[in-house]
RNA sequence: GGGUCUGUAGCUUAGUCAGGUAGAGCGUCCGGCUCUUAACCGGAAGGCCGCGGGUUCGAACCCCGUCAGACCCGCCA
């Protein structure tokens, strides 16, 4: 059973209708990273559905979040905002300086990432949590948060081991210069409380507005029990013993309502390069991902993975099996013949990891092939710039029948953006030689240099058509009696420095007449 | 220091929650397609299931220990 449908299953046992939500703070450019928060979410909520339930699926913005330091790719003006909440502060321009007659900051990243989500088919109700501050539906919280402070911090204390300062409070107000760095808070008469900020002003703060919020730990609790929710996968950080998971299950109750079961799920990470991290720039933007790769493959590449292992994602090689595996399963799925149970249990598995990868659910996967592997694709991507030339040869492969459907047209797009992109991988390049290397010369037996040599005398007066090139070089090779094979090695060595490849008449025609001869004449001279 | 997760073929992994002869894909090798698209088709090799113990008629799976890796116990998906 695939781990969504088994979760589902799970819930359905507590609840009958489910809000399974989802949160991520926008301080900075979103990565694929968070795509696994949001599709881990977004496919349990599928999943739910799927077994005729009702489920509601919310992505929380954690827009009243402080900007908690001036990341690298903000100017040096945001120093006077760390504190501020990231709804209540400019975007950053290109160049990191903040631009006063724009969005705010939480919306400027938030757009590019819910138009990437809407790419992969998810649609979340989308809360903004300064949103519910400001219209008040955490005041009874906050309440009672206050009311139960001390409890509260024992929890965390006990729970995280980590010691609160002196005077800690499950609310931090928003000082008089729009920050909540520093303020202290002295005192609490519903609904209102006291505080003086660094600046040494009195003032007081609203609990029904969004005039301050309570720190992490509480506003999570908090969050689970103002919307409902059944379900919220959580990042491993916050899942670790001590983390904002087990503090937030006892504060929920405290709170007075009843927590979400822990589920927890691992990072995916840049293949070779650690964790993702909007500071270093170790990154891959949902919206760049998208450009490359289809997104029913990013989302396959999500619901394959059990929650629990981390996913290395790799533009490289490993995508053209992740895609070529998505095509094999479509288009060859495991049959029901066998019924012991642990071949079962796997074709359940992987039969769930499909249909989860829809961009729109319940689309028969069938529809969203190509019926070409990646691999097949970079390649005639590569050899001919003509989209058309690409569907003639695929039709005379006979991976195609006719005209080339939507799905096959998006795929080369995207193959040619990725081709022309720093993230494809150099093995799967084909490279034109300049010259040949003495170590390939040496594999070049006499017969074949002749070969080559009358192909060149050849090659100088035929019409520059495939078919032409394809014909003298069979005609020929039957003329001074080579082996055909021997034949096309020497012309692979020769013009790839491999000694296969694809049909190498296509190469020669793509790259033109003068180009060909001029590779042959610089090597056999 | 305390804790969580992960460890199965060269690689990616299924199977672990409900113990019953270890499955798959990629890669590799061999062969076919009357011979060149890196396409397509067929076959083969390849596993003390990290290691050691225990429970059991029977363990990849349950229990104890141990090793390795990732992560958490300020902030992070």
């Amino acid at each position: 059973m695939h781990w969504a449908d088994y979760t589902a299953m799970r819930l359905s046992e507590k609840y009958d209708s489910q809000v399974i939500a989802s949160g991520i703070t926008p301080s900075g450019e979103f990565h694929i990273g968070h795509l696994r928060e949001i599709l881990t979410a977004e496919m349990i909520h599928r999943a739910c559905l799927d077994s005729g339930k009702k489920s509601e699926y919310i992505f929380i913005v954690d827009s009243m979040d402080p900007l908690r330091r001036v990341y690298d790719f903000l100017s040096d003006d945001y120093e006077k905002y760390i504190g501020f909440p990231l709804a209540n502060i400019p975007a950053p321009n290109p160049d990191g300086t903040p631009n006063y007659n724009g969005e705010n900051y939480a919306i400027h990243f938030l757009k590019p990432f819910l138009d990437a989500l809407k790419q992969i088919g998810v649609i979340p109700k989308v809360v903004m949590n300064h949103e519910t501050y400001e219209n008040g539906d955490f005041a009874e919280k906050i309440d009672l948060a206050i009311i139960n402070r001390e409890e509260i911090c024992e929890v965390i204390e006990k729970i995280s081991g980590r010691e609160l300062p002196e005077g800690w409070y499950p609310y931090n107000p928003v000082g008089s210069d729009g920050s909540m760095d520093g303020v202290i808070v002295t005192g609490y008469e519903k609904p209102y409380v006291y505080w003086t900020d660094r600046k040494g002003i009195n003032g007081k703060s609203d609990i029904r507005k969004a005039e301050g919020k309570m720190p992490w730990r509480v506003d999570w609790a908090a969050k689970w029990g103002v919307h409902g929710i059944t379900c919220e996968p959580a990042g491993k950080d916050h899942g670790a013993a001590g983390g904002s998971f087990d503090t937030g299950i006892p504060i929920c109750r405290i709170l007075g309502s009843e927590p979400p079961g822990k589920m927890v799920y691992e990072w995916i990470q840049l293949k070779g390069s650690g964790p993702m991290s909007s500071s270093t720039g170790n990154t891959i933007g949902p919206i760049e991902a998208l450009g490359l790769v289809p997104p029913e493959i990013l989302r396959y590449v999500i619901a394959r993975t059990k929650i629990k292992k981390h996913i290395d994602f790799d533009t490289g090689p490993s995508l053209f099996e992740m895609a070529d595996e998505y095509e094999r399963l479509v288009s060859n799925p495991p049959d029901d013949k066998d019924l012991s149970k642990k071949k079962k249990v796997a074709r359940d598995t992987a039969l769930g990891a499909l249909r989860l990868s829809q961009v729109k659910r319940g689309d028969n996967p069938s529809l969203s092939t190509a019926g070409v592997s990646f691999r097949h694709l970079a390649m005639l991507a590569q050899i001919k710039s003509d989209d058309d030339d690409i569907w003639r040869s695929l039709n005379k492969s006979q991976h195609l029948d006719g005209k080339p459907n939507q799905v096959l047209i998006n795929r080369l797009s995207r193959m040619r953006n990725w081709i022309d992109s720093r993230h494809f991988p150099e093995e799967a390049r084909i490279k034109i030689q300049d010259i040949i290397t003495k170590e390939n010369k040496k594999k070049i037996s006499s017969k074949q240099e002749e070969f080559l040599n009358q192909l060149f005398t050849k090659l100088e007066k035929i019409e520059w058509t495939e078919k032409e090139i394809s014909e003298n070089i069979t005609s020929l090779s039957s003329e001074i009696d080579i082996n055909r094979r021997e034949a096309y090695v020497a012309l692979y060595i020769l013009i790839l420095g491999t000694e296969y490849g694809p049909r190498i008449a296509s190469i020669m025609n793509e790259i033109g007449r003068e180009e060909t001869l001029k590779i042959m004449s610089k090597s056999f001279q």
